[in-house]
DNA sequence: GCAAATATTTAGGTATGCCTAAATATTAAT
DNA sequence: ATTAATATTTAGGCATACCTAAATATTTGC
């Protein structure tokens, strides 16, 4: 059994390389940044990682993923996922305050129980923070979406993920009355540190920094 | 936070010392053989469990919970048992199977979800074994319940629980047809070995060695 | 193309938790 | 009471996973 740590750096590689095509070697530093630890740390780990074939490491050029490495990658997004819908749906959490306690859950050995879960939540295929479930064979559909930033103003869309689960970045866009599903449209972009001011279902105004914006990822209607 | 070792110690600490009153101490050599590691292990991490206050620690006279570690023993046994209500009751699992993937769940960090969980569960007071599960504050009442090998011929009874999670015990009896709620009643003793020939709900019959008999728990009719 | 800046690795150290073997305490037996 | 058996602790090592500081590669800017 991969121990805790390995399963965390797994994950993070994942988490850099997604969508950046599969041989896509992350860095040293945008891993130990990523995961708040050391450059050194992440080194000697790299090591351990690629002698247990988990990833494909060249020295200074980075690891990728092994076909063992992704495969063990995307069972722990799977259950991360489903952990947090069970948070959500059965127990009421908040979407910002699923990420941590799913972190934990993720790390639990059972192949059975991920599969009664996601029996139980009835094979659900996004989580509460619109990210879509691989499902048992691994499998899961790109992200389409494109940040808030890239939307033009006086264009309709909806929200339909976040970037980072990190509980602030939630709880601000909950206060603000944003949330998955919520219709949104520019209104104005402000000058000096670009902010966007937006309409929300049609009604409500708010303003978001730019910083939130590059986070939120949003579809346009059609 | 504690360790996932130091909770298996605190774990382990309180199993052993149960009904035996508070300051019972129990030896290196009861934990190690319990924990299945080495007594030097055993006498190390006494010292650090000591440390952190976690137990009252005499040299070779043994370990004994401090009010801290009593708490947080019983806090663990809290989750255990609430996580093994989850796994039978919401996702189907039998009793067999549930130890193990809860020794797992019940080292998730989050008083929250303990609580919502307990909830979710509808406040259950025994778990699928028997076990009574402490409640929030902590309390738990004494199991009442005596050995199989405690009971007369003849007698009628009630299997209210077993003292082993071990998946190989209760697989035996589910096998024979052992569960929970079970009505039975000793039929006779055999020589040389003495195991028990039961009668089972008034008509089945079954034969159990003393060593499984032991470890069943049962409450007599009145 | 070479120096400066940046990225990465190596070296040397720490803490946790495990091990076996040896030393020491305690308990039991005569 | 002394010896033998048993229990416990200490000593010395190992693996994982972290750290800082120093050494080495690579990249970038001129």
């Amino acid at each position: 059994m991969p121990s805790q740590s390995i399963e965390d750096y797994i994950k993070a590689i994942w988490t850099l390389s997604e969508g950046k095509g599969d041989r896509y070697a992350v860095s040293t530093n945008a891993l130990a940044s990523h995961l708040m630890t050391s450059q050194a740390s992440v080194s000697e780990m790299y090591k351990r990682l690629a002698e247990k074939e988990f990833i494909d490491y060249v020295p200074y050029r980075g690891g990728s993923l092994s076909p063992k490495g992704r495969q063990l990658a995307v069972s722990l997004i799977r259950k991360h996922r489903l952990w947090e819908v069970f948070l959500h749906e059965k127990l009421g959490f908040g979407w910002e305050e699923v990420h941590d306690i799913a972190e934990q859950l993720e790390h639990v050995h059972s192949q059975e129980l991920t599969k009664r879960l996601a029996t139980f939540l009835d094979h659900p295929s996004i989580d509460p923070h619109g990210d879509y479930i691989p499902d048992a064979d691994g499998n899961i559909p790109k992200q389409r979406a494109k940040p808030l930033t890239g939307l033009s103003i006086g264009v309709g869309a909806q929200v339909v993920g976040v970037l980072d689960s990190n509980s602030k970045l939630l709880s601000l866009l909950s206060q603000k009355g944003i949330a998955l599903g919520t219709s949104l449209c520019i209104q104005s972009v402000l000058p000096f540190d670009d902010s966007r001011v937006l309409t929300l279902n049609g009604n409500q105004s708010v303003e978001l920094s730019y910083k939130a914006c590059e986070l939120i990822l949003i579809q346009e209607n059609i």
